[in-house]
RNA sequence: GCCGAUGUAGCUCAAUGGUAGAGCAACGGUUUUGUAAACCGUAGGUUGCGGGUUCGAGUCCCGCCAUCGGCUCCA
């Protein structure tokens, strides 16, 4: 009763309702939107799955409630065929997989949320990055760098800084040894900034832009220890990022073309299950910069070019970011956590905030659009969903090992060398697996690791040169030619298939 | 950050308040194998860290750290 109370202090004016279950009065009465179930009869199976902490209306600085989650069935059979679809999905959580396929890790001593990538988790990175910078490529990007730390003044101007104080590493301060000058520097959060200055680094003409700057960029940003988790959520984060540069009338041309980017990632990966959030301002809010005829302008170019672009979409109020509206690409994790990855973002506010400009045809100065896009969102974000869409399984071109060339026995380690070194220099990644165990044992070692292709090579091999092929599907593809094998893995790796 | 749970060998897990153990992995040996685990042996531990209670603590209590599930947050 103390919340009902609380609940009309609060909001005098609307109603709240109660719903029972038994009889109203006298059996159990309850402070809820509803609706309840009439009779608990109903129920057939049901399980306890956790107690947390939960605020009250949902806001930190309220009291805490105990909440007890439960999940009920009309039968026990529902109920065990759930448990074991929850156990299934567990199986693929990408914190297990990282470990059993020696992807990523995370050492305390090296910090919380701060992943460490091993060198299989690197070639898939590595994979990615090539795949990205091959597309910035063809989509007429440039790439720059820039360093991990800027100074605060940097932030202050863009005005960062003040919005995000509480979720940044404390600055670094330091004093010049010889003028005693202090300066204080930030961990970066973000790369746009430091792009933006390369934009400023010399006049620009209308008919240099659009300038489309690109960088895997490394930000670090302060989470709440409560917040972390593997891979999706943590403190040090790489973006595939890009910043474009244009004048007014070219936004919905470039906004265009980065969510084909996207959508062209996703595709290729194989994401179909993904929602694009139309993230808008909160009404009435003033935590936003930027006057309101610009945002309402980009606010419907956003709508309209998801729109037109037959993108599946929803809007959200109270998502954009303080300089502008933006398309924030979803997708849900093994254990249904939803996650951002790609975002396309307008903003004419930090150009303004910098002084941007460019000279127009008419030899006067303008301000530019600026676009924010990363189609992953965070590598370290994106290799976890990764893991979790393939259950560890990624296709040739992503694997860390492509092949396994398993020998049948000791007197064929010299021609699975021999198979090895052709591959290799090809460009698989091969690997031989030498031990003195049966072919079984290989097997099973390789399947687990979730290797594409296992090679067993022994005497009828060895005399044909061929190598047996055993997909990870386990279709047996017998005897095969090495030189046909490489031909056909080349053009599978190759395509990204 | 908040609520709750958990923390034992590289991994998965045992061990009434009474001598810390198994399987797998590792290492050594035997074996030379034809499609998901050959056999024998060896080594491996400040039971997350620090304090306390007790004759005695992996076990009980307190603090910290980390992880997990939520909440809040998320440029």
């Amino acid at each position: 009763m103390d919340n009902a109370r609380r609940a009309l202090r609060q909001d005098p004016g609307t109603a709240i309702s109660f719903y029972a279950t038994g009889q109203p009065g006298k059996d159990w009465e309850d402070l809820c939107r509803g609706p309840h179930l009439p009779t608990t009869g109903r129920i057939g199976a049901f399980k306890i799955t956790s107690v947390a902490g939960a605020y009250w209306h949902g806001d930190a600085s309220q009291q805490q409630l105990q909440r007890v989650y439960g999940i009920a069935f009309f039968s026990a059979a529902e109920l065990a065929a759930h448990c074991q679809r929850l156990q299934a999905a567990k199986e693929r959580d990408h914190r297990l997989l990282g470990r059993q396929l020696g992807l990523f890790t995370i050492s305390p001593l090296v910090g919380s949320g701060l992943i460490l990538w091993l060198p299989k988790g690197a070639m898939i990175r590595q994979e990615l990055e090539a795949f990205l910078l091959q597309e910035l490529t063809r989509r007429g990007y440039s790439v720059v760098y820039t360093p991990h730390i800027g100074n605060v003044n940097l932030y202050k101007t863009s005005g960062h800084y003040p919005y995000y104080k509480d979720s940044q590493f404390p600055t670094i301060k330091m004093k010049e040894r010889d003028s005693g000058d202090e300066a204080e520097y930030l961990l970066k959060p973000m790369n746009c900034p430091h792009h933006i200055q390369i934009y400023a680094a010399e006049p620009r003409s209308y008919r240099d832009l659009p300038i489309r700057l690109a960088e895997f960029g490394t930000v670090y940003r302060f989470e709440q220890s409560g917040e972390l988790a593997g891979m999706t959520r943590v403190r040090g984060f790489t973006q595939d990022d890009a910043h474009l540069f244009c004048t007014p009338d070219q936004v919905e041309a470039e906004l265009r073309s980065t969510v084909d980017m996207v959508l062209h990632v996703f595709r290729t990966l194989g994401f179909t299950e993904y929602q694009c959030r139309v993230s808008l301002r909160a009404p009435g809010s003033d935590k936003y910069a930027g006057e309101a005829a610009l945002w309402n302008q980009a606010e419907t170019t956003l709508r309209q070019v998801v729109r037109e672009m037959g993108v599946p979409h929803h809007e959200a109020l109270g998502e954009a970011a303080f300089y502008g509206p933006k398309l924030d690409f979803l997708v849900k994790d093994v254990i249904g956590r939803q996650w951002q990855l790609g975002t396309v973002q307008l903003d004419y506010v930090l150009p303004e905030r910098f002084q941007l400009e460019y000279i127009g045809a008419d030899n006067a100065p303008h301000r530019p659009v600026m676009i924010h896009r990363a189609p992953f969102g965070s590598l370290e974000r994106f290799t976890g969903i990764l893991i979790e869409h393939f259950a560890g399984a990624f296709p040739t071109w992503l694997s860390p090992v492509q092949a396994i060339v398993l020998s049948i026995s000791e007197k064929f380690v010299d021609y699975g060398r021999q198979v090895v070194g052709q591959l290799r220099a090809a460009g698989v990644r091969a690997e031989l697996d030498s031990g003195d165990e049966k072919i079984g044992a290989k097997i099973r070692r390789a399947r687990i690791q979730k290797i594409p292709y296992l090679l067993v090579v022994g005497a009828k091999e060895q005399q044909a040169g061929a190598v047996a092929v055993r997909t990870r599907q386990d279709e047996d593809l017998g005897a095969v030619p090495l030189a046909a094998f490489l031909e056909k893995l080349s053009a599978e790796i190759r395509t990204r298939a």
